[in-house]
DNA sequence: CCTTTGCCAGAATACGTATTCTCTCCACGT
DNA sequence: ACGTGGAGAGAATACGTATTCTGGCAAAGG
């Protein structure tokens, strides 16, 4: 049973396309015997205007575009992500917007899909997630003028619209909390080199350091990736240092838990001998044994105030403020 | 800079829109010097073509939608449901189509959505994840021949396309693993009544039981939803009965882990007195303690062939197959 | 009585693409 | 020489909606 049409609804009350487009947006300039007309056909048969025929015309889709610049495979895996995910559903879809999501890692097909969400028009405007340090579309996107926002930071410019954990602020709170708990020996656990949020957690880290007087030492910090595994193999390479670190920050759960694992493969006492700290705390921190301790990301006021920053681009073209930090919480367990 | 249209590409090379069209779309039926004019004119000022005018002309969209029954905040905490709209996203962009997610509990607004996203004609075929055994708006569809399918089950006509796990099988193997470990008194604890994979998984458990000859007890039954809480609550109060089950079969990890954590508050040792088993092998089934024994669903599979099948669907309106079923698999570790 | 004003609704048009229709031009066959 | 056929390209149209343009009609005003 096919949709019907503005036309047939028109033909069926005998009057015109535009008189029924009129009828349907609420146009006062109409007669009220015509509306009657017109409404009680509607009421009859149905109608649902296409939505495709609405965006040609109108210039508008009503659908946001997500792109995560994780793999698919990273994507899966990560609480952090499918969190956001839903987060920004929820808020874009309470402004009544849909979302289209798409997920790449290679920078190449990353530029597929902005060229296909963009430049098609096939929605309104993007959201970003976590775009790296030397991400050559941002230049393209500011000057089409296309409304993007991101999640996550982008130095070259700051005419980027953005929003973003406190990661310096919270790495440094997180690092100086093991400071407290009497850890002098602290190692980093990071992601890969050039992605922000591994790079400014590790500002945040130099700075406790250095606040304390203790000497950085670049043995204590392993680059890598987002996965467990990575933890683990890093925690080891650590833990057999002549000197080894007595406490660890980790750039995320996933990684802590990694770290974890190597810890108590060598029986050493945690928090007792070593002490683990991750980020996001995500909700397997309540089972891990012992309950991680981690850093407390407020990903729903990231997803709401992202999404709210899109639509108002989108809506007036006009937003004042350009830059949003949320604080993020320390939410000490068992490890530390 | 605004995208230039065919008509434009038109003007600049002083040819007829329709033979940009001709030339876009590879028409052989155009004089080769007037393509090379518009192909020069196209490399010189780039052309991308309107997604919404080209959809309203084929109706085409290029678009599937994906409507996940659940909260937000359900589908934030699950990692299953993350993880299958990582891999939908995949393979939906493998096959060179986007991918429109919504998620909705509440009867009310899945309707909306089912409107919104279907009869204005915003995607060309649905994904359902997890409808409920009674749900209303499957003859609809039906009926109107829109082309969709299902992730899970729909009883009362077969005339619907799906996909599911072998929830009865894998509930039967858990089960029968329980009792090959010697246990008797095994608890099932559920999500929602009503749900077909809590209903389903709860028949697997009933025939492992009957076929070891084991009484079934409505008392190690609990219903509930999905959560680690209602795990720990269902899990304290089967423990505190006069005669407590061994062993306990839980529909989904989240739950498991609750179990676990109520039986390790009673400080018995699992899996020597209380044996526990979960769904989904989720990545966190590896860092509780003890690592918990699992059903690994194959989640990419699921995701496949719903995204394949839709996609035939949609492009060639006919499929032999309507039901397909994926096998689970137990993943043994130290919880039981 | 004629013009102005205002209301209301149909006609026309635009959005951008894909396709059909139509016309011109040229080569070929009788 | 004239009709036939076919190639190739512009003109026209459709997809469905929203808006502007236009014109008819009646009431009001001179």
């Amino acid at each position: 049973m096919p949709e019907l049409t503005q036309n047939q609804i028109a033909k069926l009350s005998q009057v015109s396309q535009a008189t029924v487009s009129r009828v349907l947006r609420g146009d006062p300039r109409v007669n009220e015997e015509l509306r009657q007309r017109v409404l009680s056909v509607i009421e009859k048969h149905g109608y649902v205007p296409d939505a495709r025929a609405q965006s040609l015309r109108s210039q508008r889709t009503g659908t946001l575009g997500l792109v995560v610049h994780r793999s698919p495979k990273q994507l899966a895996r990560d609480p952090f992500f499918s969190a956001l995910i839903a987060a920004i559903i929820e808020f874009a879809g309470k402004a009544g917007y849909h979302l289209c999501v798409d997920a790449a890692r290679a920078v190449q097909s990353r530029q597929a899909i902005y060229e296909e969400l963009l430049r098609t028009r096939r929605v309104d405007g993007l959201i970003l997630v976590e775009p790296q340090t030397q991400d050559e579309r941002m230049p393209r996107l500011l000057e089409e003028g296309f409304p993007f926002v991101l999640i996550g930071r982008y130095e070259p410019t700051d005419a980027v619209y953005s929003v973003d954990n406190d990661n310096i602020g919270a790495a440094r709170t997180a690092t100086e909390h093991l400071i407290r708990k009497a850890h002098y020996r602290i190692a980093y656990v990071s992601g890969p080199r050039g992605v922000f949020v591994c790079e400014d957690r590790y500002q945040g880290y130099r700075q406790a350091l250095e606040r304390a007087g203790i000497e950085p030492s670049s043995d204590l910090v392993a680059w890598g990736d987002f996965s467990e595994e990575h933890g683990y193999r890093a925690m080891s390479r650590l833990l057999s240092l002549p000197n080894p670190p007595t406490a660890v920050l980790a750039v995320d759960d996933l990684v802590a838990v990694g770290a974890l694992r190597a810890v108590k493969e060598r029986c050493r006492a945690v928090p007792q001998q070593v002490a683990v700290i991750g980020f996001n705390d995500s909700p397997f921190c309540n089972y891990v044994e012992p309950p991680l301790s981690s850093i407390a990301v407020d990903i729903r006021a990231l997803a709401q105030i992202a999404t709210d920053l899109l639509i108002r681009l989108i809506e007036e073209r006009e937003v004042h403020q350009r830059r949003y930090i949320v604080p993020c919480q320390l939410v000490e367990r068992s490890s530390t």
